[in-house]
DNA sequence: AATATATTCAACTATTTAGTTGAATGTAAA
DNA sequence: TTTACATTCAACTAAATAGTTGAATATATT
């Protein structure tokens, strides 16, 4: 588990607005293909092709319940990421703390 | 800052093997771009251009010395990489508590 | 001054990617 | 059973990416 390749499809995946903006949708809960493609411009096809990607990328699953397709976030592959941010040390020390306050900020900002 | 299309350039910048291996080799400290690409099989050329991937994502910083470059691995960047996370809620509910034991044990696995 | 070294620039190719439109498939509703 | 809806498949285009080779530039070394 998280080979190379692995952490290319997951970064990759990620490296792109209009599927960055899907995850954050879905990591409010499931929804259907159309109702994630409804916010965007681009025609439902391209939506349903950037799911493919974040599908690929384990970023996303997918529930078939007659014709609709139950889509949910999937955040397990950024483990991988985490850790390789980890492993090149430069980063967190220092900064794993800054990470942590600026998340202490937002549990704080919220009632 | 942190616009979406620096987020953008640093997550595409880091969805490669050999990108990512440059800045491993970067983060124990400062390194020529010759002495940078010797590791790799693929021509110096091909590995200038992945620096140049990681300068334009500002992972990479370049000094120059007369006809050498001396790079060095700059993390700012991955601050926004990692707030986007966290403004993913989902994941961190739960899982930074895995990467902070994660970085305990690299730590406790260090003399 | 001549040569060697470090690096980029330029031109090219092959592959991948993001988008399009139109047709096909499968399920639900009238 | 006809029609509408949810979704994908297929074929295509335009742009970006990763690599190549060969030439250019600038600085060191002899």
């Amino acid at each position: 588990m998280a080979t190379p390749q692995t952490l290319d499809r997951t970064l990759a995946a990620l490296a792109d607005p209009t599927r960055r903006a899907i995850l954050q949708r879905l990591s409010s809960g499931e929804a259907r293909v159309t109702e994630v493609a409804r916010p965007f411009s681009m025609s439902l096809n391209a939506v349903s092709k950037h799911i493919l990607v974040l599908e690929r990328a384990k970023l996303v699953r997918r529930r078939r319940v007659g014709r609709d397709h139950f889509l949910s976030y999937r955040p397990e592959p950024l483990d991988a990421a985490a850790k390789w941010m980890a492993e090149t040390r430069n980063f967190w020390a220092g900064r794993l703390d800054a990470l942590e306050q600026l998340l202490r900020d937002e549990d704080a900002a919220k009632p």
